[in-house]
DNA sequence: GATCTTCATTAATCAAATTCATAAAATTAA
DNA sequence: TTAATTTTATGAATTTGATTAATGAAGATC
């Protein structure tokens, strides 16, 4: 004999507890006191234990029924919790919005910009997916993650790429440096520099996808860094060179015992897109996020 | 238009995320895959929100059927849980039993008893209700509490009452205090004493209920002391007299710095009865109990 | 003791979950 | 590529089981 539990019996249970018997709980449930008598006969004859005491008339839950209630409790606001969630979810108030960015300095212009969506949308669950951070597309499609900030848009069905903003990597050294003197940086003069990069693979960094894997040059030593004022700071100390987005280094610009340099004589100019489902992107909060992430990017660019 | 979110939805979430598909999951939960789909459809319909990528084949879990499934996973073991421990209510296994002690020294006696029957009985929510204690049979019968014991046994229909032990209520004083001078200790005797008694009200009180109020007598002054062993060593100290039940006294005999004497000629007699409804003393845990109780009470008197 | 509440029961009704049979779509194999 | 296979969706019929209406029984209340 197998018990079978449904809302329906605890919402019973919990209805008539508060409410102090049978009839006023039918009223408040929009059901006659006749169903919740069989509910509740129902539940005792599978459960095989009495819920209620019927020694007095307006009757009261037993020992078990007690326990029922007490499950009851726990469980009700819970799905409760849920259906209001799924509730926003159809109104557009809330969702999901996983983020997986390529370019790993885009963590610096992000961050302000998650900030303000969180204060505008606090019931979308907005998070940054590390680890996936290449192969982001694949994941893109198979809704695993929502948003990509890419450098790299690609034709894909059902896709859409947003652009954001353009910059230029440039090359950055301490004042000291004899790079310092050159008007332009080649690939050539990387071979015996020691480059200082955040703990990417290759592929993800500019300099190496747009110059040093192209021309076949491998620098004298690499040293990951994390934090980009870290990485500047080192250069200024003349521990290696580095190449970072225009932007990254006009924010921390005021200290300047480090020079920027175009890389070859055009530079390497590079574009930034936002790529999300089409479906998504009707979404308010998708949009408010990548117009959001348009503005402050380009605010950087400004300085 | 509302959700109706059941167990079975969550259930049906559950097992399509675990063995990777409608059809499977299906099997698992010995239902066909027809209903499985319309199930789906159904929440999906109402919840106004896709639960599944369908994109590619064995279809998987949308960011929303991810809520559901964490949700499910929250709840499910709950109910999971609660239908164990009905069904060890059933099988007897596990229950609850509240204990009401008309009798404050019970205590003493009771403890190393339910000792016992925790190890014995973990499943069992064996707790002692104080605050209770008098108007007790009443509440045995409205199943506020299961056991209950009480030296005055009183026909209540569907309640029963088990002899536990007999025991006698005895004077205590000092050695030095006049009255240890005496044969046996009557009513009168009181007039001019400092009683020792536990804080609960007199009627409770074998001395009171079965001498001094039906004499009529006001001790000179009541020094209420919750622990057997304080109550002793003032005792002995010679801070006033006390009453107490012979086994109480025997257990702490060793301190012979007082004496004990009978109240009136015949000595204050009594017994000790366990109250619980016919219908609880067929479950085992309960018959236990008394069987225990009884056992460790009349060790006691044996010393 | 008469009346008012409160809960239980029976049979009938109604809604909804499930099934059966089959189509459609995607995946895999040939 | 087609064919074969797996996987999900759909429509109509069926079954299940929850609810109701009407009524009866047992406490409570006056």
């Amino acid at each position: 004999m197998k018990m079978h539990i449904e809302f329906r019996h605890l919402r019973t249970i919990k209805a008539i507890h508060e409410h102090g018997g049978v009839a006023r709980a039918a009223d408040i449930l929009n059901i006659t006191q006749s169903a919740l008598s069989h509910q509740i006969k129902g539940l005792e004859d599978q459960a095989g234990v009495e819920l209620f005491v019927r020694r007095s008339k307006p009757m009261r839950l037993s020992a078990a029924g007690l326990r029922l209630l007490r499950a009851a409790e726990r469980i009700l606001p819970e799905i409760e919790a849920l259906q209001n969630e799924f509730d926003g979810l159809r109104g557009g108030r809330s969702g999901r919005l996983h983020i997986a960015i390529e370019c790993h300095a885009c963590f610096e212009w992000l961050f302000p910009v998650l900030e303000k969506f969180r204060k505008h949308w606090p019931d979308v669950d907005v998070d940054i997916r590390p680890g996936l951070a290449f192969d982001a597309l694949p994941a893109l499609q198979k809704e695993e993650v929502d948003l990509v900030i890419s450098s790299d848009p690609e034709d894909i069905p059902g896709v859409e790429f947003k652009h954001l903003f353009d910059y230029e990597s440039v090359f950055v050294a301490a004042q000291s440096h004899p790079l310092a003197q050159k008007e332009y940086i080649t690939a050539e003069d990387f071979r015996d520099q020691t480059l200082i990069t955040y703990p990417v693979e290759r592929t993800r960094l500019d300099i190496f996808s747009q110059l040093l894997i192209p021309n076949k040059i491998e620098p004298a030593l690499i040293r990951q860094v994390e934090l980009t004022a870290v990485i500047l700071l080192l250069v200024a100390s003349n521990r290696g060179v580095s190449a970072l987005p225009d932007w990254v280094i006009r924010e921390v610009k005021y200290s300047s015992d480090y020079v920027t340099r175009p890389i070859t004589p055009k530079g390497i100019h590079r574009k930034l897109f936002a790529a999300a489902r089409e479906n998504d992107l009707k979404k308010k909060f998708v949009a408010d996020l990548i117009k959001w992430a348009s503005r402050e990017a380009k605010s950087l660019q400004s300085f």
